[in-house]
DNA sequence: CCTGGATATTTTAAACTTAAAATATCTTTC
DNA sequence: GAAAGATATTTTAAGTTTAAAATATCCAGG
């Protein structure tokens, strides 16, 4: 028998880069090895946060931005904090708010603007959820030296720089 | 008027790591920054993508992986390079056989298997749009020398490791 | 004041994504 | 060789996400 391996044996677990050469240009290695990163924490939160809160990462996360701002959010804020599009956020409050965790009332001198906050129990339910989270990064980055962390740290902030100025350019 | 100003004047264009503290874990901050990184690439070549070629990422992605496979992949192996579920796969494949981009025949020597290969057109689609893709890639990478990235590729591959170690564990 | 452009948000339609259940097939074991 | 368990895929329902259009309000200039 000596037909093509359809199953692959050298990829039991791939990603992004899998089939990928390594003369291929260093920009795109880096930015799939980047995604690959951030796919694999980005799926152990979201199990994590379903198993033990019976919650998902992007309730988490707009929780998180609010938690951040006691004062409350408008919408537009929210939105741009958490970089989405305005209309996602819509949904996502419209669901917290009917789970009783996020308040939305008008913003004081604009009557466009709504402002949105935690409420009481959106709060505790936060902060309920928090020590747990940062055991899971914690655990995640366990391979990682405090120097690698500053290092890398260094080196992504040098990264969403470059990436900030093209932003404006956009048109 | 000493009212609190809700427009925040100090986040003009905020992020996930707006109103982060310094003192805050550093694990958190390299995760968030990476986070805010990946997604400003992948917002930036979203919308290249759809404006110069009228297509998604995720159909990108995936004529990627296609394209790195030219004897063709099953769903299975396409949904683990993606890192995405079997079910989503399975609606992306769906549009992109109707789009005659992509065709699915059944694996030689498993009638439950499905393999998957791009077809003349798309794989002429896909070349068609790499090149343009690599120059979005190379441009957001600009502010980086090679020093940087060759630093990059390694912290992020130690990382990718800490994380994969832990998928096996999983219960 | 009032008109035109800017801003804030919501709505809409379509696509994407997930988790879980359902099918179908393979493989092993007795 | 039939039952039990493992694999490969699809289906389903709900949620998330986007881009674009629609609303509503603000603000600046005449």
């Amino acid at each position: 028998m000596d037909e093509v391996d359809l199953t692959d044996r050298a990829e039991v677990q791939g990603d992004f880069e899998t089939g990928l050469n390594a003369d291929d240009q260093l920009e795109l290695r880096v930015w799939l090895r980047l995604l690959t990163c951030a796919n694999l924490i980005e799926r152990n939160v979201r199990q994590n946060l379903r198993e033990t809160f019976d919650t998902t990462l992007p309730r988490f996360d707009l929780m998180a931005q609010l938690d951040r701002a006691p004062d409350g959010l408008t919408m537009g804020a929210l939105s741009r904090r958490m970089m989405v599009t305005n209309g996602n956020v819509t949904g996502l409050i419209d669901r917290l708010v009917t789970e009783g965790l996020v308040e939305r009332r008008p913003a004081p001198g604009d009557r466009r603007a709504q402002v949105v906050r935690l409420t009481r129990a959106g709060k505790r339910a936060f902060d309920g959820m928090t020590p747990a989270h940062a055991d899971w990064i914690n655990e995640m980055f366990k391979g990682l030296g405090r120097q690698d962390m500053t290092a890398l740290l260094r080196l992504l902030a040098k990264l969403k720089q470059s990436l900030a100025e093209r932003e404006g350019q956009e048109k």
